[in-house]
DNA sequence: CTCGTCATTGGAACCGGTTTCAAGAAGGAC
DNA sequence: GTCCTTCTTGAAACCGGTTCCAATGACGAG
């Protein structure tokens, strides 16, 4: 601890600092900032002398610091409940994608609890760990919106919407409606459905789902049947077992549109353990198209899943970059996709 | 931009800072840090009016500037290569989890070039944008290592080992010795293996588990063949192509071991696609046990992931904590997973 | 009543950068 | 030779926190 004279009063541990590289070089901390940002106006015979010094300590400036003063990190954050579900590590390929290309890193955070997406906001929405956010398939809870305005911090919001920020969503209505209408054209009349239960702090998709499922149903006089729609979270096992109870009423349904492949892919081992064969006993049809479901032969409703956060990047990038925003709300196309689970109903 | 008499002199937008807090609560900001940060000695009614002008404000301080100060994040890095393929995010699940209960944040950065890697480091070497760092399937480039630490930034790697630094592996000469015995045992002996190219910047898995498979082969005498013996990316369009090739040779291979399962996947759709019944004509047998291997019924020679990350998490949590770390290398158990893609040799 | 102790408190230095601003040096015009 | 630009440069203020240290006031002991 005892400073040596020479000036090296650094403990050997920590790193060079701009004030060392200025003293090695004999010029000021600013010389060293200009030369470091590549500003004009420096002698080259000083800026040499400033290379030479860096070299030498090894010196790399402190990207912390570099921010506080900045008051930019040059860094965007997606926060998603990246495993609870499979589609949003599509979106963060597409998110990677779009920002492929730009000055910005991405930092991805996950939130798969209520107390997670508190601490996610604690961290970003003063803007000082990243300048601008992808919000994924959640939305942030009111106190950090009004934040999140006030700290003027742009933010994007994908698979979910809020009238204050701009986002990128598909029709889910129109999905339901086009994954119940297909069951139905197949012959199905006791079409049954898996949905997500009402979100704790997710943006819900599921409902406007269930209402296209209702609408079809409807459009086509099929009476709804309380006792074929059903809610339970997308972990493979909840949607098994409810697939199963489903398949286990007296008069069990010939189709199952489950609101996620995640669910459908429960549906199908339901199937598979009780024996009732897809798709000829039985119909199913999953939403999202993520990458199993071609493996599987899923027949199910494909949003852009990679695409929704390749825009959602690219809108993030014009806001940051001051360029005008067109529309508020940005609706990606769905595509039905028949695979194997689907089929005419049994006579 | 003219302030204003009465003190608020601050942009509307920008959100306030703690002399703003301090000045409103008529205290010096020293108060309001102790206040924040629960020091003790700060007297109930002084504490009171300093929380009274916080809630006004809607004060929080920067996470940016307190670390800054702190020279403390409490935030730990994972970074790896593809984060978004399959047994990444088992890693990184893993990670959450054995994070979780710590006081530590977790931010995943994603390397998918070498012109990445080094912003990462870039960005995370100095230990100002992280207190702790988890290296998943990639290596830090020796002039990175030096930095490290040389600024004492602990660093654990997970999947990948280096002298300087704990290591999370699994033995993979072993796992693919394991995955040839298993075909050979049922009788193969024109196996293939498709391995990944030789690392730009990540870690060399692929080699050894291509030792373990010419370790295998020799020990039951067959003869080691070029042409059996193919490389390409774990991307699954290009494990496709490639099993396409081996499966049209003159004499081709009766059994593939795919260095990884997305490989593996690859091969099982140019074997469909190909007409080639799985296993009765062709064996194939895959490397990680992802998840979808077991929707697949893909045999495969299982590593604990998720328990790589876990284990991973916690040893950085102890040296973090200043724990003593006791193996610098720490070697998970393989398993075969025998399902349903691998079967007794075609007569 | 005086002194010492202890509990509170605020000023100022510090973390490591960027940038404004003014000053000094060099060069050109007269 | 003098004056005015123009080019370089460094000191100091700032970003927004934490914390050392000294100062203040209250209190009990003698």
């Amino acid at each position: 601890m005892e400073p040596l004279p020479g000036g090296a009063a650094r403990p050997a541990g920590s790193p060079a600092r701009i004030a060392d590289v200025a003293a090695l070089a004999g010029v000021g901390v600013a010389t060293v900032s200009r030369v470091l940002n590549g500003h004009v106006g420096v002698r080259p015979s000083t800026r040499d002398r400033v290379i030479e010094a860096i070299d030498a300590l090894n010196y790399r400036p402190s990207s912390l610091a570099r921010s506080l003063s900045l008051q930019r990190t040059m860094v965007v954050a997606a926060l998603l409940p990246w495993f609870t579900n499979p589609s949003a590590v599509q979106r963060v390929r597409g998110i990677v994608d779009g920002l492929s290309g730009s000055k910005y890193d991405l930092m991805v955070f996950d939130i798969e609890s209520e107390d997670r997406q508190r601490r996610a906001f604690e961290l970003f929405d003063r803007g000082d760990r990243a300048d601008g956010l992808l919000v994924v398939s959640t939305l942030p809870p009111e106190p950090e919106v009004d934040r999140l305005r006030a700290a003027d911090i742009p933010c994007v919001l994908v698979d979910a919407e809020h009238p204050d920020f701009p986002s990128i969503v598909v029709d889910d209505v129109a999905g339901g409606e086009m994954a119940t209408r297909h069951l139905v054209a197949l012959g199905h009349r006791r079409v049954a459905l898996i949905g997500d239960p009402p979100p704790e702090f997710r943006f819900d998709w599921s409902r406007d789902r269930t209402k296209g499922y209702e609408r079809a149903l409807a459009a086509a006089g099929i009476e709804l049947r309380n006792d074929y729609v059903r809610e339970g979270t997308r972990l493979p096992h909840v949607a098994r077992s409810i697939a199963a109870e489903l398949l286990s009423l007296p008069e069990r349904p010939t189709a199952i549109f489950a609101a996620s492949d995640t669910q459908a892919i429960g549906v199908l081992e339901a199937a598979r353990y009780l024996g009732i064969g897809v798709p000829a006993e039985l119909s199913v049809i999953g939403f999202d198209d993520i990458e199993v479901a071609a493996y599987l032969g899923l027949t199910t409703v494909r949003q852009p899943l990679v695409e929704s956060g390749r825009r959602g990047a690219k809108l993030l990038l014009d806001v940051l970059a001051g360029r005008p925003v067109a529309p508020l709300r940005e609706l990606l196309p769905l595509e039905l996709i028949v695979r194997g689970t689907t089929g005419t109903a049994p006579a």
